[in-house]
DNA sequence: CAAACATATGAGCATTTGTTCATATGTTCA
DNA sequence: TGAACATATGAACAAATGCTCATATGTTTG
């Protein structure tokens, strides 16, 4: 990958992590395997649509994933590097 | 640290990442232990000004420091969270 | 098939963000 | 001290971002 590519793929990528209401998501899918998008309005007091939006950039971003189950869609982490680099961030700011 | 002070600080520091002018002077600091400011803004291309904003971002947000020497201020990365921080985005992204 | 339910999406709006321009602050040296 | 140099900073403006509201899409069930 180029150097020049690579940095606005990495910037996009922070920049995911760089909103508190994503962060909140991330944060009820370490706690719970799966949330319906429904859950997560009702977990974070948030209007579904917020959520849904949210959750598409998650979801470009490759840090959430989904699948259908009749009506519902459950939402959860994708991979691991989720985990890994919000604790290399809470690392950073409890010092 | 309370949960919701968590949340907005770590929002706050990966809005820091999420940029590429910033991570370019990161990436600069990776491969010189200290520029000055001038000296980014020559290697970088941009303007002192542009420079010298973003440097105060980074600063605040502790992932850079700066000592001076006569006329000019030399910054250098603050901390390791920086390289293991980015490094995790890379991997994210080079999947 | 129609109604009910769950989720997605587009437009609009307010807020935030990054750059530029002009200027201020701080340091050295003649 | 004053001129030259290096950096910082504030205001202004354009672009990006997150939420809301209205509505569209997709699924189940009577």
């Amino acid at each position: 990958m180029k150097l020049e590519e690579e940095l606005y793929e990495l910037a996009d990528l922070f920049k995911v992590f760089g909103d508190s209401t994503r962060l909140r998501i991330l944060y009820a899918l370490f706690e719970q395997e799966e949330y319906s998008v429904f859950g997560l309005s009702d977990t974070l007091q948030m209007t579904q649509s917020a959520i849904s939006h949210q959750l598409k950039v998650l979801k470009q971003a490759r840090l959430v994933k989904s699948r259908r189950d009749g009506k519902q869609i459950f939402y959860s982490l994708d991979d691991d590097h989720v985990r890994t680099i919000i604790s290399m961030g809470r690392e950073h700011i409890e010092e």
